[in-house]
DNA sequence: ACTGGAGCCAATGTATACAATGAGTATTCA
DNA sequence: TGAATACTCATTGTATACATTGGCTCCAGT
């Protein structure tokens, strides 16, 4: 991370300098690059979690000016990363276990719903193929006895798609979009905690046993089976669960983002 | 735009052209009133679903600012009124039947997660207490053997104040908050389609089952029935979608807010 | 010393000027 | 006549000036 935050602010009547500025970051709107750059202050614990958080102060941070500052400032605020104060403002929120904990059990629930309709309704073959695919795919991942750092991060990003492929297969997008919504808090996420284990046997066992529930639910959507599928995910996200609380006890909880938000005491 | 007539209308003199029609809201900021103002235009009806808006429109329409319009918009947008378009602005969104059905069905859903918390974690006996009361109201309605329409829309509020304390049984702000966010959605809230029933007997009939579902759902959450408080919640949504489908046959839905944005074709 | 109030300051709320972008249209050339 | 290009205008994106509010401090009076 880059500590050394550039302090470029000043923006004056002369645009010469500010305008040519090359970020490498991206070459989107300001907005956007706001909201990405202030999403990894906060994720990255830069930003302490429950410190309140000021206009101006992200202003000259970013570079930007108010008024894409503010819209982030509100998107992060619905994505449940801040909290907006009584008396205007926001503060950096803060997450007790248990809140991780109903996040996941959350995500479980609404995973569960979707696996369940799509089971009903039938899901489009097309969605099916791929999501077979992608479950070869992981467990070419699984062959080797132990997995690298590049594996691992292959199995996150598959991973990932295989749980977007399953909510598209209800055919929902309302559920779609309330299911973006609980795991756009980092730690909801399906592979919110899977980085946490290193590259053990006992790692890859775990994997190997959510790459079986994967299969089970797919064969249960498959079948029509929509009960069945209700509860493999449900029970599916209790991986997460474990992972949690290991993480939490764990010493090294540095390098997930986001895990500083969780605050240690009751 | 030299159309800018108003350059005059100055927080000091400019009552005189901006608040022609000063509502009942107008204590609150700019920005609330806004965000209120807006919705109560697209759940009217007012504002044809599907229909491109603009910022300068609603400027125009409302008599404020674009900052605080635009607050709004983005607002409107998190909640599912509004739909961001790749090219900027936004348009009113339209609902097929199917998704109002499913939003129910989520709501039902994450009103059976939090029943099921509250009855495997022990709700507090204050929040019991409370919500005991609140049924007890709603008998009160439920005795004469029909409802005119005070006691009908007393029934409304007392509907959605029990079904308020089962949110927050469950002790999860995680839980609360997305529940929140579903019922945004005026179709999707506890008593969204209630309305639409005059006081027949047989709506009156559909309100005692409800009330019974309500009392099993607390003695479930009362013996630490997790799995039986889930199970009636979620058919207990079942009742609201009944309902969608007699309102969406039925030709009167006009007085039913956002009733209008659900789209008829498939 | 404590309380009440007045005033200042900082931060947000609001309005608006200015920039950039994109869609629609007209015009010109092949 | 058709297509391509350039232009115009509407609309959003961005920056910033101005207004307002709420909290904090300091002073005075009891």
């Amino acid at each position: 991370m880059t500590t050394a935050s550039k302090l470029i602010a000043n923006n004056d009547a002369g645009k010469g300098l500010a305008a040519e500025m090359p970020l490498q970051t991206s070459s989107d709107s300001v907005q956007v690059r706001a909201l990405l750059q202030l999403r990894e202050l906060i994720l990255s614990g830069e930003l302490p979690g429950g410190s309140r958080i000021t206009e101006l102060a992200v202003v000259q941070r970013l570079g930007a000016s108010r008024t894409p500052v503010r819209a982030a400032l509100m998107r992060l605020e619905q994505e449940g990363l801040l909290e907006a104060l009584p008396s205007g403002g926001y503060a950096i929120k803060t997450f007790s276990e248990r809140d991780v904990s109903e996040a996941i059990e959350l995500r479980g629930t609404l995973e569960g719903l979707s696996a369940r309709l799509a089971a009903e309704r039938g899901a489009a073959p097309v969605v099916l193929a791929e999501a077979r695919a992608c479950l070869d795919a992981i467990d070419q991942f699984l062959k080797s006895p132990t997995l690298d750092d590049l594996a691992f991060s292959s199995y996150v990003a598959l991973n990932e798609q295989f749980h977007a492929l399953l909510s598209e297969m209800s055919g929902s997008a309302v559920i779609a979009r309330q299911l973006e919504r609980v795991m756009s808090l980092p730690f909801a996420s399906p592979s919110g905690f899977v980085v946490a284990q290193a590259n053990s046997t006992a790692a890859r066992d775990m994997l190997v046993v959510a790459q079986d529930q994967h299969r089970q639910v797919l064969d249960a959507i498959t079948q029509g089976e929509g009960s069945r599928a209700e509860a493999i995910m449900r029970e599916h996200s209790r991986l997460a669960q474990r992972n949690l609380r290991e993480v939490v006890q764990s010493p090294r909880q540095d390098q997930l983002p986001g895990v500083r938000l969780i605050r240690k005491p009751r």
